[in-house]
DNA sequence: AATATAAACGAATGTTCGTTCATTTTAAAC
DNA sequence: GTTTAAAATGAACGAACATTCGTTTATATT
């Protein structure tokens, strides 16, 4: 009995994350995908059911890999100018490391794909939503809706980021944003967020 | 003589707008909207010369009415409290009233697509540059680079404001966000942007 | 070394794609 | 009412699409 080659997946996985950020949905083509792993299009079945399956799966791997390592470190006792900067870093650490992942998800958040899946609530914002509760109780944050939270919250940092994301992608230079940069931001959005 | 159908066009760009925000760029296909149209397919080539210059033409007139509208009685010697405050109920009042519109920017922006056009630097950017020097110069704002300003003066609107839309588009709903919310978070924002 | 079984493949499926073109229809200009 | 020229059309084009299938290949197990 012969075994799926893990590394075979892996390349499907990059490739076409690759060609959906360069070309968009409509640029990934299974037989296009397939000349680029060096592959027959047959073989991208036997590891995912259908070209919706494999988008997906992506997303979902994507998804679940970026609020992971969201919360490197993390703990919701922390004390909030603390913790949020502490999310700030990790954030912007994945961007940089990942930045064909991170365009790949802001693509598929924006596009219909989203909505037909569900997305299921996950222990992350749950955790979220404690970290906000113990820093109202404690005093170190304004009492708001939490929608208003993120907002102020995450806001700032995902356009900041995206600005320099694609900066760099149509110059076809590194990403490249300086953290006395985003900690300048950072401060100035803690002003708003304290009581 | 027989001359161009002005509402013809209208009903074209309408729908390709629709199917765009309901199934993606690939699930707009020439034949697809011609029907949606209740028109031959061929009859589109006589208003855009190809899908890519529709898809193109759509992008550019969304993106300046956007621009035209968000600077509706805005006047750059505002003070900058009440300039920005415009600026956010006009941008809100445009979102409410085509929400498909802004939709199919989002998804546009996000896509590959926006890197095949080169975006030429518009009045629009020169006046808010003007804007935001002359509220620095006024001891009304803080003194950071232009692209720290954006992303806390609208990182926070439009996370909130794609957040409702998302909701109500989901659930099938009228898009609906209280001023009151908005103003209560542009409040904070302002107490960032403040020296 | 033989066997068994899933991986891998190339070719072929029927469909749909964007676009073109010869023809017909329409309405403005005279 | 006739002319004229562009709008509008349906049929047709080859190319590309997602997916399937019968066959071959590779490899773990015996």
């Amino acid at each position: 009995m012969r075994s799926k080659d893990e590394n075979k997946e892996l390349v499907i996985r990059e490739k076409a994350i690759e060609m959906i950020v360069n070309e968009g949905f409509d640029g990934l083509s299974m037989q296009k995908l397939a000349k680029e792993a060096n592959i027959s299009a047959s073989t991208i079945y036997i590891y995912f059911q259908s070209r919706e399956d494999l988008l997906n799966k992506l997303f979902i791997e994507v998804q679940e890999k970026f609020e992971k390592d969201a919360l490197k470190n993390f703990d919701p006792k922390m004390d909030f100018e603390s913790g949020l900067w502490l999310q700030w870093k990790n954030r912007y650490n994945n961007i940089s490391k990942n930045p064909l992942e991170f365009q790949f998800h802001e693509q598929f958040r924006n596009s219909p794909l989203i909505r037909h899946k569900d997305i299921k609530p996950t222990a992350f914002k749950e955790l979220m939503n404690e970290f906000v509760r113990n820093a109202v109780k404690k005093g170190e944050l304004v009492n708001i809706p939490i929608v208003h939270y993120w907002a102020i919250a995450f806001g700032p940092f995902y356009t900041l980021v995206k600005f320099h994301v694609e900066q760099a992608s149509m110059a076809g230079t590194p990403f490249t944003l300086k953290e006395q940069s985003l900690k300048q931001t950072f401060n100035l959005v803690m002003k708003a967020l304290r009581p």
